[in-house]
DNA sequence: ACGTTTCCAGGAAACGTTTCCAGGAATGTA
DNA sequence: TACATTCCTGGAAACGTTTCCTGGAAACGT
């Protein structure tokens, strides 16, 4: 019985058939033992796990997959707005981990907000068999998702809302965290507060600039016209809209920036024009190092990584077996870090 | 001729067979029409487009690379350190790029470091047959990136240095750029100049303290053992460190710190001392916002980007036909960026 | 007109697995 | 002891494709 090397070492690819015919059992035995189904006698399981060993057997997962009644390819797609930027790749690692909890593994691609490109890698995706999708939609894309919805696949969008069928969505209480942080201001005393916004394409946007709205509506306050700049989508544009309004009549004493970019760009001019000491800056998302800038730069927070995780599991109820219950729209509440920016008062 | 609604839809899912049907030709024709497989009637072609159109066939590409020849997947995977750490997310949007450009999709994982963790993903990713590999290796896995490439998967290893047979490397100059920055100071008339190091066991960290050491040599000046700490693996360790050497005896009047999170934690312990205007600050790789700070800090950069670049590029070489050739090991260079931090003369 | 080569098309086998099914042994019941 | 039931096991079919191979028709040369 010595293992003499290369006795009945099979040449090819090692397959269950190889482990099959060393172990002295049918082929079915082994696909039991490999996928620890019940009812095989314990002296089979250790020989056919013995020879799987000495054989150094690898299980092809594409091959199980193709054959397999509920075709699980245990994989899971994340579409993104750009794997690079930090919110995207907080969210991508939250769902990494909860993935591989359950030994999942995922894949990943950026749409650079882009229609097109997004629905591409929907297909891509798809064409691969995912067991599910979480996508952060760059809108336009509300057929595609229905489509692949209705044949079977599981989807959870991310931090825009999204009203379809069996989708789950997962926000971000938007406007109320911006109405929340702008009231500070109003409270503060501030009374012209200016608003730097994304492109009104984004849902999220829509409902930033509603938050703004509301705290003013709340504060018996009207809203100046002249103090909003929306359809920013630059750090660069924020930087220059920033600066006009400032230098114009009757500028600010408080700006809200309602994106990450903007935050930066409104940032830049405040300090281009020396008055970040004076003029408030109050932005929407954190990001590294606002704490050591000076002053550091209050802001809204979300959590990418909760969100992440709520998605996940989402997804994950869904794919386990839970596909009948209607769609869940969750909401992570934000929150808000004072570090100076948000706490200047008004300038005389 | 008409197209009856559900006249001779099949009911399950739409296979190759179906499209077959429908256009009247044989399954093997339909295959070489969907691969684009010269050498059938223009007629044929048509006929069968025509059929998988209305029938709105979808190509399985898992049953397809199962029997294909050549086995390919179409897909890479990308061993990280963390998704979600700049550095590693923008080396995967440049990976992601080049792939896309070939059809191929891409895989990710966080090590997190652990070699367990990345032996595992290693292990996951050569199960799903990936076509290729592309790692940051955290170290001890290099017997098994031998094995997987001896069993034919091409692999690129980033950032540190392998010496294995056939696989590729990139990785950026760090002596050299530690080096003439650490000779900046120097000119500048720096002598007491400290060292914040990375783990020793990190092949980057060793090569980084090499240029430090290197620059002193090169002026014909000693190390001051003091000045230097090295296993640092937290921006808190970091800060700390930095306070304890800058409130010794003879403290130092620069620091270079030889990583991204050691270059904050040096920068809040100068700032916490009040010192940041005083003592002379250069970190290795450069970090969002670094301008933004007040002095703007001045770094040795590297480009992610066109590093990720190059791991592809090589990568897909090798897939695409060049797998005999022997390894090569690109070296990409670093720069620097001078912003204010990096320029502070010695204080006398 | 005939034989040879070239070309195109389709039936069947194969990829590595899971699942269906049937048969044999073992156990339980009358 | 005879018969029904349960439990294991392995052969064969199936998953959706690609590739091999055979055969007939067309094209060519003499």
């Amino acid at each position: 019985m010595g293992t003499r090397p290369g006795e009945d070492q099979p040449r090819g690819r090692i397959t269950m058939r190889d482990v099959a015919t060393r172990a002295g059992v049918g082929l079915a035995t082994v696909s039991r033992v490999i996928n620890d189904k019940p009812g095989v006698a314990a002296e089979l399981v250790e020989r056919v796990n013995e020879a799987a060993r000495a054989l150094g057997y690898r299980h092809d997962v594409t091959a199980s997959s193709l054959r397999r009644a509920d075709r699980r390819t245990a994989t899971i797609a994340l579409v993104l707005e750009d794997v690079a930027n930090p919110f995207s790749s907080a969210l991508h690692r939250a769902v990494e981990d909860a993935a591989h909890a359950e030994d999942i593994l995922v894949l990943t691609g950026s749409s650079d907000e882009h229609p097109e490109r997004e629905r591409e890698l929907i297909d891509t995706f798809t064409l691969r068999r995912v067991d599910g999708l979480i996508v952060i939609p760059a809108g336009g894309t509300d057929g595609q998702l229905a489509t692949v919805r209705r044949q079977g696949t599981p989807i959870v969008c991310v931090d825009r809302l999204v009203e379809l069928d069996r989708v789950d969505t997962v926000t971000v209480d938007n406007r109320e965290g911006t109405r929340a942080a702008v009231r500070r201001l109003l409270d503060l005393g501030h009374r012209r507060i200016a608003f730097l916004g994304d492109m009104r394409s984004i849902w999220t946007a829509r409902e930033r600039y509603q938050g703004y709205a509301e705290a003013h509506a709340g504060a018996g306050r009207p809203v100046d016209e002249r103090l909003v700049r929306r359809d920013i989508r630059s750090a660069e544009a924020a930087e220059r809209a920033t600066g006009e309004i400032l230098t114009a009549d009757d500028p600010p004493t408080a700006v809200f920036a309602a994106q990450n970019l903007l935050t930066i760009g409104g940032l830049r001019a405040l300090q281009h024009l020396g008055l970040h000491d004076r003029v408030a800056l109050i932005g929407f998302d954190d990001f590294p190092l606002a704490d050591m800038l000076r002053p550091g730069v209050s802001v809204v927070s979300q959590d990418p990584a909760e969100i992440g995780l709520m998605a996940a599991r989402l997804l994950l109820g869904r794919i386990n077996g839970g596909d009948h219950r209607p769609a869940r729209h969750a909401v992570v509440p934000t929150g808000y870090i004072a570090r100076g920016s948000g706490e200047i008062p008004p300038a005389r």
